[in-house]
DNA sequence: TAGATTGTTAATCGATTAACAATC
DNA sequence: TAGATTGTTAATCGATTAACAATC
């Protein structure tokens, strides 16, 4: 655990980025690759995926490149996208549905283990092979599996509520839909946020802001 | 247009959560807040807002504060969302459909005008009130209506096969949920990103590596 | 007026880019 | 060996923080 302390979270936001491209290539049956190559493909300068990646390592080999399925393999290592962590998902709406349903996540280093939503009508009903648990169970649910990340899609009041919960409960990390900011107030808890909304308005400023041609 | 040339993405994509704040402060019946006392519940420094907003102009008052209302009302109005952009959905499957029924556009800048769909079974039903067309129709709806924007909810290929059209019938925005990096080769185009997986990926890494009780 | 807090300039910090010696 | 390309150090650039004079 914490191999990589020294790492800044804008080096560690790239790598996603570059497991897909890799991926990409890895299908294409392309074998090696060098910097330059990947930087032109993904938009970025080759200096900086030299630096992001020696982070974590020397994968490449001097005049030759990086070997395409071995980085691959790495990053995706570094990740731990093989660690099956144990995600719950609290708040079976039309968000929850569609997170539960559309998003892969084995291939992420996920297993979601467990749905949980506030209506009695909701709960009992099957959402990708899982039947929906009423929140009331969600206490026993986590002191008896202690999942590692609670994905929270459902409105500011209830994931502030919650969220204080699940934390007095032993979960240590969030993948958060919701409106409410849980790490200012729970500090040294992992927080991912989605904040949709913040995204379509950032567009709406710079579609509304953007000279034409201007890159 | 382009009333704010010189300012930095980072600033930009701090305004929603700005928004965001001092939205509830406003429904808290909070009237007046200094840099500092907001910096102390946003989790940044009074600095920084500070700085942020003297992008835009000096919407305080020395001795004083910001007046949360006019704020409120400024921000709003440097992000444009009374500009009712229209919108449309492409790709009606899981996450189209929550994406549609969740998404509260009309507070966010836009009007979502006109969904699309490629299978014949989907295009002629109803989702938010919105007949699904079939994507065959999107190009003279795209003559005849200059959507500003389109919200992309479908795989990768068909992504990158629509992206190219769409930005031949004049659309110069796109709210890109895929995994096609439609930016690379649409210099000009306006792109803002939602790649759950990456995020979840980040998530991955940061429990993984991250020591208890550190931030 | 005195106190508070902004607007703004200057200092610091971190992230990106450039350069090049090491080496395959 | 010669050419290519990495790993890594140094230079640059941009973003954040600190400081303080202006002013309500």
């Amino acid at each position: 655990m914490a191999k990589y302390e020294g790492v800044s979270l804008s080096v560690v936001r790239r790598l996603p980025r570059y497991h897909r491209f890799l991926e990409d290539l890895l299908k294409a049956g392309v074998h090696r690759i060098s910097s330059r190559e990947l930087s032109s493909k993904m938009g970025l300068t080759a200096s900086q995926i030299r630096q992001d990646l020696n982070c974590f390592g020397g994968f490449g080999q001097q005049g030759y490149g990086y070997n395409v399925p071995a980085l691959h393999a790495e990053i995706g290592k570094i990740l731990g996208l093989d660690q099956g962590l144990r995600a719950i998902l609290v708040g079976a709406g039309n968000l929850g549905r569609a997170i539960a349903t559309h998003m892969a996540f084995e291939t992420k280093g996920f297993t979601l283990s467990a749905i949980f939503d506030s209506s009695p009508q909701v709960a009992g009903e099957s959402v990708r092979g899982l039947t929906v648990l009423h929140t009331d169970e969600m206490e026993r649910y986590c002191r008896a599996y202690h999942p590692d990340v609670a994905i929270l899609c459902i409105p500011k009041e209830a994931a502030q509520q919650l969220a204080e919960k699940l934390v007095s409960w032993g979960v240590k990390a969030f993948w958060n839909f919701s409106h409410y900011d849980i790490a200012i107030e729970h500090q040294g808890i992992i927080v991912e946020n989605v904040h949709l909304g913040d995204s379509l308005m950032t567009l709406c400023y710079r579609i509304n802001n953007t000279v034409d041609g201007e890159k």
